[in-house]
RNA sequence: GGGGUCGUAGCUCAACUUGGUUAGAGUACCGGACUGUCGAUCCGGGUGUUGCGGGUUCAAGUCCCGUCGACCCCGCCA
């Protein structure tokens, strides 16, 4: 076999006079009844290889059968191009390979869709089928090559910062908290089960407790749960803890991380420290907890002043405890009827039953409303929107939840709509003091808001001791804050984690603001807990998204696009066709038996 | 579990609204010509279970019902 010693794309002009080898796959052919050209595709980019009888006339023949995805090896002169046959679309377009010798490594079928930039509209189903494939067109090839320097630029400075790269177990045990687990089968303890990690959680801490002192981990999770494009049920988290630090630290280590893991993956610059925002403005300025910060668009609570309106709609949601918001879209003023009617839509799939609006126009304002707002009032609400002539002003009126969700992804879906948003923004942002709890409709009970091991503190501005704390946990557990964080960029929740409990006192009074049996936790929870009675540090750590990062920081809409190997949303690898049925043997091994 | 979009040649799409005779185009592919192309060109060729099943009709790619699959969203998930 002939071997290679250079790469397509690596071809200097110092190569010129020098016989090579290139391998690789026919990209394309161009047949002239006696010249023939083929660009040669190999990782590095594309060589064109000139086929000519009067150099090689065996070659020449082997030449005339070759056909797209062929994989080859030619061995032959480099040779600068004459003048006019340079090729500036090429980055190796001053040069060609004159073949010598010739060897078909591979025929290739005509493949199913052709390779070249084009191949991301291809429907994806066909693509998923035929991924090896699909890897080989020029974006995702460069997908998977950034993934691969992003990874390696995030270990590189962990590793000069001081964490080791430790792994965790992939077999664990089901917890009841947080997403569904995927279970495997225990055959040797039939009955019962491993689960699949949602995140190596519990283990980091207890390597805080083992003196590791910072740890991280490219770590894959699983969640058992439905999929959106920015959801695969197995992905890749940057997960890491620390010891000894509080949230500062963490936000520091991390803004240094992103700064410089942009800088050389993406040659980008960004600005740090990263802006911070507690869960209460967000949530008041924005409707959401991962707000998009390119858009200037804000929501405004008007609830005050909707209470001095005879709008029924307003009147009705403020009986109920509800809220009433609005959100002015700077240049709205222009959307026609349809369009509102289209928006009005969109926000009953958030539960808003209508989208009441005023156009500011150079007139003043228009609105069916009107006649319902005291004028005093009206120029109220303009005001605190900051309204200008051509504005609209949207409302929504609901409880808090509705109102919220309509509006907030409002604000989102009309800054796409008028072009609103900077692509080349690289908006950080963090959330921080979360609420401890949420209330859980279907439970009836209040569950952790992070997760059940975040240290709560007792007010936004205060920590409190410890004392403090258990007392809190046990009067008003649904008054208290977390000591957790998020870290949202342009609109996506690229991560978050929290300062740990590592006292086992509040550890165990957490548990029971949960409403879970001593029994039970000490179960789930046991060896986690009597851990914390031998000496565990102070320690907090954070986790991010790796696929959803390089999603964003490559401007691709799924996290698919940079999965080698992604499942379609029904959970199947449509190219090995997972999951699938096993046979009788296994399950009765396992000592399992399936319904239909 | 629910709402929506889509499914026609290897691929991308048209024909669908208003049912009508032989389902078209580009590209890919196949055959031929051609010694400097690089989206090669020129000549010739349609390669199809209109996702699948059923129904309405004289007649279905088109209308109806069901089903399968992909995608987007709600719920779910941090």
């Amino acid at each position: 076999m002939l071997k290679r010693n250079i790469y397509c794309g690596e071809i200097k002009e110092s190569d010129i006079g020098k016989k090579m080898v290139l391998a690789g796959w026919v990209q394309s052919y161009r047949d002239h009844g006696g010249v023939i050209f083929i660009d040669l595709r190999d990782i590095t980019g594309i060589m064109q290889v000139v086929f000519n009888p009067e150099i090689n006339k065996v070659s020449h023949s082997v030449g005339e059968t070759l056909r797209s995805e062929d994989v080859i090896a030619v061995q032959g002169e480099i040779q600068k191009r004459s003048e006019e046959t340079i090729n500036p679309k090429l980055f190796t377009g001053m040069v060609e390979l004159k073949v010598n010798e010739v060897e078909v490594l591979n025929k290739s079928k005509t493949p199913p869709f052709e390779i070249n930039e084009e191949a991301s509209q291809i429907g994806e189903e066909h693509r998923l089928t035929y991924r090896y494939i699909d890897l080989r067109t020029p974006v995702l090839k460069q997908n998977m090559i950034i993934r691969h320097k992003t990874t390696q630029e995030v270990r590189n400075f962990l590793n000069k910062n001081r964490f080791l790269e430790i792994e965790t177990p992939i077999m664990n045990k089901s917890t009841p908290e947080g997403a569904r687990d995927f279970l495997i089968p225990s055959r040797l303890n039939h009955g019962k089960f491993y689960a699949l990690p949602q995140s190596p959680q519990i283990f980091k801490q207890l390597l805080m407790v083992a003196g590791l002192d910072r740890y991280y981990q490219i770590a894959r999770c699983f969640r058992d749960e439905d999929l959106r494009k920015d959801r695969q049920p197995e992905f890749t988290q940057i997960d890491m803890e620390l010891s000894f630090v509080d949230e500062t630290d963490i936000y520091v280590i991390i803004e240094h991380m992103f700064k410089d893991v942009i800088k050389k993956v993406y040659d980008k610059n960004i600005l740090t420290p990263f802006p911070r925002m507690s869960y209460r403005e967000v949530m008041g300025q924005y409707g959401m907890d991962k707000p998009d910060t390119r858009i200037d668009l804000f929501l405004a609570d008007i609830s005050d002043l909707a209470e001095k309106t005879n709008f029924q709609v307003f009147k009705e949601a403020l009986s109920k405890k509800g809220i009433v918001k609005s959100l002015n879209v700077k240049g709205g003023a222009r959307f026609s009827r349809k369009e509102i009617e289209d928006l009005t839509e969109y926000v009953s799939i958030f539960g808003a039953k209508g989208l009441a609006w005023i156009k500011i126009t150079d007139k003043g304002p228009e609105s069916l409303l009107l006649k319902y707002i005291p004028v005093q009032i009206q120029d109220q609400i303009l005001k605190r929107n900051k309204c200008q002539a051509g504005d609209i002003l949207f409302f929504g009126a609901d409880n808090h939840k509705i109102v919220n969700d309509a509006l907030g992804n409002l604000r989102v879906k009309v800054a796409e709509m008028l072009h609103l948003i900077d692509e080349n923004k690289l908006n950080f942002l963090w959330i921080d003091n979360f609420p401890l709890l949420e209330y859980n409709v279907e439970e009836k009970r209040f569950i952790a808001m992070h997760h059940p091991f975040t240290s709560p503190k007792i007010s936004e501005k205060e920590g409190g001791t410890d004392k403090q704390i258990i007392e809190a946990l046990r009067k008003n557990p649904e008054n208290l804050f977390a000591r957790s964080y998020d870290l949202v960029l342009n609109g996506t929740e690229l991560g978050g984690g929290s300062i740990r409990i590592h006292n086992k006192a509040v550890q165990e009074t957490m548990f029971e603001a949960l409403k879970m049996d001593k029994e039970l936790y000490y179960q789930m929870f046991g060896f986690l807990i009597k851990a914390l009675e031998y000496g565990a540090p102070p320690h907090g750590g954070i986790a991010f998204g790796l696929d959803r990062f390089i999603m964003l920081m490559l401007k691709e809409d799924s996290i698919r696009d940079v999965i080698a190997f992604p499942k379609t949303q029904k959970g199947i690898c449509l190219l090995s066709e997972t999951p699938a049925e096993v046979s009788n043997i296994q399950l009765k091994e396992l000592g399992i038996k399936t319904v239909k």
